[in-house]
DNA sequence: CTGGGGACGGGGCCC
DNA sequence: GGGGCCCCGTCCCCA
């Protein structure tokens, strides 16, 4: 944070420091707060802003007016700095770059480095703290000499000045010196507060991601510093008095030419011409608060972007143009003109580019090819987002996508495609987090011992109304990760975390109270699918009295007068019922849980929130010897692997060992032409003594015909035959190396060719019922085939025999003893 | 081919 | 009963 000092000093009576500090033209403020309904600055919000239902915008309204204490009583959510540690990851950074918290990202310079701003890496939702500002404290008479007071902040104690803390040495200051002030309450998103002796940042809305930090003082703050309640009336104030400035100026000219009256640089007019007419006079940022970074920063080639900017077709409601590169030279900056070597950037560059606010991205962002606006507006029924957006935080200095920089400055949107398109309506609501725990981590990751820069829940909350999303929606609420709901929201912005939300969303549009197949599009509407549709049987008739167990479509047998939870398909047993239901989901293909970016279905929302990381490109699980990042907790594992040595996957044929399964099956194929077992009856060899057994359990053509049983006929050729490859296929497979460490016997054995044969079964069933796709499907349950696995895995392996069309009937079925010759 | 990582499916257990 | 968390396993891709 910079320049604010300096930029309001003048219009400040608060301290006669001021009159140091700045030099521009508004001494003569008479700034008024209240002289300005809300209402007003509002009505020149964007598009996006008009979106707005009155209930949103009465609480913005309200919580613009909150006072600090308020502020801190009521904020809901608490991102610390990432905190300094003696390591790694802040190499190369300064202390107030490595601050930042990993739920923002700075705006850089497409060329350099150099910080310009700070924006939101993901959604934040309305009420979330930040801070304290940090760094060097001055009081009144400690402040050095020449000092450059861009950094300026002022602390107040009951009601008089107390001390300063300034900003401006990065290495003892934190990334809250880069935020950008605002340039009206449409724009601002942060509020600055002063609670007990420090200053924090507190989200006055929603902020989507991409979007910049942006802020204003508080009323109560504004007040005490004797400044305007928001950016936008210092603007008017600032530009009135120059305007009168600028009259005045150009009839001294007229007076004398020669005379060369010390300019004001900071003339509003000339800012507002804008920089394509700074050709003398520098085009100035807009005479409020424009903080100072860069304030300094020598980046020419800007000029030419910015300029470019200026003629593209895109257009933005912007109204002033805002050039920190030059506003050393355009502020009022009695230390950048007189000392340039105060700022810690060198000299005046060239203007920035101008920084669309998010408020001003027109609907749709048709112009934005790049930039896909969210589905919903940010405030919807799906507010407060689920844990799966914050709970993980990118490291702090985790670049944007695209680098993350607006090198020009109207286009930072189209750095964020990604990220514009997350936002929180898509994401998934969890029950019991609606309110304020959905921020908090999983302590459990290892990633989150180390980084507490995460959001916190408040101690209060001034969202309650968050934790009656559940009681208002019901405790399905959570289950509406349907983007088709999202942007179907007549009320966008109603349900915010501090509105009645679902409350005031009409009963229609409130979120299904339950997943259904009917959502997973055109998944469903086979009836075979129906038989297995736990909710569509809820629904039904069931609906009243029918709970439990009793919700299955089918009966559940009794184990010892206890209800077994046996999935009717596969025969699998759970412990819970809700196990079991969630596992024929498996069968039923019912995917209740779908991905509002790519529109995949999960069976389980854990699925859904995991992938959600692929989206937000978060890594919430972080190696603790090499500090990299993994998305979940199975590739971490794997990758520890490797700094451990462990490779437990280890080939039988030779020494070769893996970290991970699929490469020692892969390492297999080596060994595909050593099959050291080989049918004495045919030409058939095997890698595992079990696939041979199975093999010669009857499968065996050469041994069938050479019993003196009758010659199978063709058509039961063909069956063997497909067994045989099924066999074959076993034998590549873990399964018959696992079957293969067991000793020989006839479970095994039963178990072996069970496996086998209901894999084949399973597959023909597929391919006659022409459902080649579907894994898992319904259909089975229904189709022949389905019957025939299911005997497969209920009966033994001689009534298999007997009851298997595909096993021909005149085969004669070896003993034990034969086949294992 | 090997090594490494990303993404995802599925299930157990606990709350 | 439902959801969250965690774990295991698998497949795929890429260097």
């Amino acid at each position: 944070m910079c320049g604010w000092d300096q930029s309001f000093s003048a219009t400040s009576h608060s301290s006669a420091m001021l009159t140091t500090e700045g030099a521009h033209t508004v001494e003569h403020n008479d700034v008024k707060m209240d002289t300005e309904p809300h209402r007003d600055t509002e009505t020149q919000m964007d598009t996006g802003s008009k979106m707005a239902t009155d209930t949103d915008s009465k609480m913005e309204v309200d919580i613009m007016k909150w006072t600090e204490a308020e502020f801190e009583e009521k904020c809901t959510y608490i991102v610390k700095d990432t905190p300094q540690e003696a390591g790694t990851e802040s190499e190369g950074l300064t202390r107030a770059e490595a601050s930042l918290p990993r739920n923002l990202a700075f705006k850089q310079l497409a060329d350099s480095k150099e910080v310009i701003g700070v924006a939101s890496r993901e959604y934040i939702p309305k009420g979330t703290r930040f801070g304290p500002l940090v760094g060097q404290s001055y009081t009144a008479d400690s402040v050095p000499k020449d000092t450059n007071r861009k950094y300026f902040w002022r602390i107040y104690s009951e009601g008089d000045f107390h001390h300063f803390v300034d900003g401006l040495d990065e290495e003892r200051s934190n990334w809250m010196r880069y935020v950008n002030p605002a340039h009206s309450a449409g724009e601002q998103n942060l509020a600055a507060c002063q609670n007990g002796m420090n200053i924090y940042f507190y989200t006055v809305r929603a902020i989507s991601p991409g979007t910049e930090l942006l802020v204003w003082y508080c009323p109560e703050f504004a007040h005490r510093l004797h400044y305007p309640p928001s950016g936008e009336l210092m603007m008017q104030k600032l530009k009135q008095e120059s305007l009168l400035e600028a009259k005045q100026q150009a009839s001294e000219e007229r007076v004398s030419s020669s005379s060369a009256p010390v300019k004001r640089e900071h003339s509003v007019s000339s800012i507002l011409r804008g920089p394509t007419t700074s050709s003398k006079r520098e085009p100035s940022r807009p005479l409020y608060p424009r903080p100072l970074y860069p304030p300094l920063c020598p980046h020419p080639h800007l000029t030419e972007e910015f300029l470019s900017l200026k003629t593209s077709p895109i257009q933005f409601g912007y109204p002033a143009i805002r050039s920190p590169g030059n506003q050393s030279s355009a502020t009022p900056s009695p230390s950048a003109r007189s000392s340039p070597e105060s700022s810690p950037h060198g000299s005046p560059a060239a203007p920035q580019p101008t920084r669309p606010s998010s408020s001003f991205y027109p609907r749709g962002l048709g112009p934005f090819p790049g930039y896909s606006p969210p589905a919903a507006p940010l405030s919807s029924p799906f507010y407060p987002p689920g844990p799966h957006y914050s709970r993980y935080m990118l490291p702090h200095h985790y670049s944007l996508p695209g680098g993350g920089v607006p090198a020009v400055g109207g286009m930072f949107p189209r750095m964020y495609p990604l990220y514009s398109s997350l936002l929180p309506p898509h994401m998934p609501l969890l029950p019991g987090e609606a309110g304020r725990r959905f921020l908090l981590p999983d302590s459990s990751h290892p990633s989150f011992s180390t980084h507490r820069d995460f959001l916190l829940p408040a101690s209060t909350s001034a969202f309650s109304a968050a934790t009656s999303l559940k009681d208002k929606a019901g405790p399905h609420y959570p289950h509406h990760p349907y983007p088709g709901h999202a942007h179907a929201h007549p009320h966008p912005h109603a349900p915010t975390s501090g509105s009645p939300t679902a409350g005031t969303a009409p009963p229609s549009e409130r979120v299904p109270t339950k997943p259904t197949s009917a959502l997973l599009g055109s998944a469903s509407g086979r009836p075979e699918e129906e038989a297995i549709n736990l909710s569509k049987m809820k629904r039904g008739g069931g609906g009243g009295g029918s709970t439990g167990y009793k919700t299955l479509p089918y009966p559940l047998k009794k184990q010892n007068g206890k209800i077994k939870y046996e999935c009717n398909v596969c025969s699998k047993t759970f412990g819970q019922l809700s196990n079991l239901k969630v596992h024929l989901r498996v069968h039923s293909g019912e995917r209740p849980f779908k991905c509002s970016t790519c529109s995949k279905g999960f069976t389980q929302l854990a699925h859904l929130q995991k992938h959600f990381l692929v989206h937000t490109g978060e890594k919430p699980h972080e190696c603790s010897v090499c500090h990299k990042r993994f998305s979940s907790t199975s590739n971490l594992k794997t990758h520890l692997r490797l700094h451990s040595g462990e490779k437990p996957y280890s080939c039988k044929l030779c020494p070769a060992k893996f970290t991970q399964f699929v490469h020692l099956k892969l390492h297999k194929r080596l060994h595909s032409r050593e099959r050291p077992h080989k049918c004495p009856h045919c030409h058939r060899h095997y890698i595992h003594l079990c696939s041979l057994r199975l093999h010669l359990k009857g499968y065996c053509l050469a041994a069938v015909t050479s019993s003196g049983g009758p010659t199978p006929s063709p058509s039961t050729q063909e069956e063997l035959q497909r067994i045989n490859e099924e066999i074959e296929r076993f034998d590549m497979s873990d399964h018959a190396e696992r079957l293969d460490q067991l000793q020989g016997g006839v479970e095994v054995e039963a178990v072996l060719e069970k496996q086998v044969l209901g894999m084949l079964w399973r597959e023909m069933d597929l391919k006659t019922s022409g459902y080649h796709h579907h894994k898992g499907g319904a259909s089975e349950l229904q189709s022949t085939g389905y019957k025939l696995y299911n005997s497969v895995n209920e009966t033994s392996v001689i009534k298999l025999r007997r009851s298997s069309p595909l096993l021909p009937s005149n085969v004669t079925i070896k003993q034990e003893s034969e086949e294992l010759a």
